[in-house]
DNA sequence: GTCTATAATAGGATAGAC
DNA sequence: GTCTATCCTATTATAGAC
């Protein structure tokens, strides 16, 4: 006998649709009910701390979804320039060519930042990790490799951002379009 | 005999103050009140249609600013080479090498994007153009200097928000150096 | 586990005296 | 232009029945 109409994966996953798209300040308890179709009572039972509760449910579970989709291929076996190929193609469907706003870099920027500093953080960290890691495979040394990759996430992120302010998306495309050939540039073509 | 004992200027720096540290969604109307010194019916003479009036007020005095101090001496005549040095270095000093939050980021990412879509877009348009031209000046093509220039925004912006994430200011700094040697490079230099 | 209340508070906004 | 006092609404959160 099934527990409910939603198993508590469905209900964190409409959660994090209304966090995404509305940003913590806007999914109100009202909101995050509507969406569910929980009523508060019931989100207090599953989530006893409330908004924050629910929060870091939806970061816990992208966490997750981040590692099958994104961070697991980066890591694997195999051409190193296939899987950086495979994170640009994942994250241009993900965020549908820079439609969908990033619930992370919300969390980051906004009010919310050191309230869930941990998870973020951590999501972060492996992420660059995971791409550092695809490079170094492909020859780039350690410390490079680092650098690379955190610059990959910041072009990311910072294209997300610009996306917003002048609503072009043609702006986050380019951004992933150029990232595999800067990513494993052979050294002496980069300056400085 | 002074109007009183703020000039508007310097009630609207304290709002900014306020906005920037507090995010939007924080910035209640008692902290803005206890920030400027002002009674809320106070600020609301000043500012009628309340904090979405503030929050104008600011961008529109954040603009003039950014228009002297980051955006003219990109435009004025000179080495362009020195140019995008200064603007790395104005940079660097306002944001405290990472440290201060960005006002523009925040309110783009946040619930806030809409209601000031358009003076927000106008500033990274201007942003935008002014490194452009200063790339233009030193002899890349009127395409490419647009893209480099958004690229440069984009950096920034990321690297704000990555330094957020980690709470690694090196990771700003290392970006504000990789800068004019990228936007700079001669073509060849570039891949992809 | 879910619901219908309802409390408790905070925030935005206004009235009217000075 | 500034203040005190107040209103209204939305939001978080809880109590208690089923």
């Amino acid at each position: 006998m099934p527990p409910a109409l939603h198993s508590r994966e469905e209900v964190v996953d409409r959660l994090m649709l209304v966090l995404r798209r509305q940003g913590y300040a806007r999914a109100s308890l009202s909101e995050l009910s509507k969406a569910t179709g929980l009523g508060k009572s019931s989100l207090y039972h599953h989530f006893p701390d409330g908004k924050d509760d629910m929060t870091r449910a939806v970061l816990d579970r992208l966490a997750g979804q981040l590692r099958v989709a994104l961070f697991d291929p980066l890591r694997v076996a195999g051409d190193p320039k296939r899987r950086i190929s495979t994170m640009v193609a994942t994250l241009g469907a993900f965020y549908h060519g820079g439609r969908e706003a990033c619930l992370l870099g919300g969390l980051v920027v906004g009010e919310t930042r050191e309230r869930f500093h941990q998870q973020l953080a951590a999501i972060f960290e492996e992420w660059i990790e995971a791409i550092a890691k695809a490079l170094r495979d492909a020859g780039v040394s350690r410390g490079l490799a680092r650098v690379r990759a955190e610059d990959a996430v910041i072009r990311i992120q910072g294209a997300l951002t610009l996306v917003g302010a002048l609503d072009e998306r043609a702006v986050f495309m380019r951004t992933l379009r150029q990232l595999p050939g800067d990513l494993l540039a052979p050294v002496q073509a980069r300056r400085s």
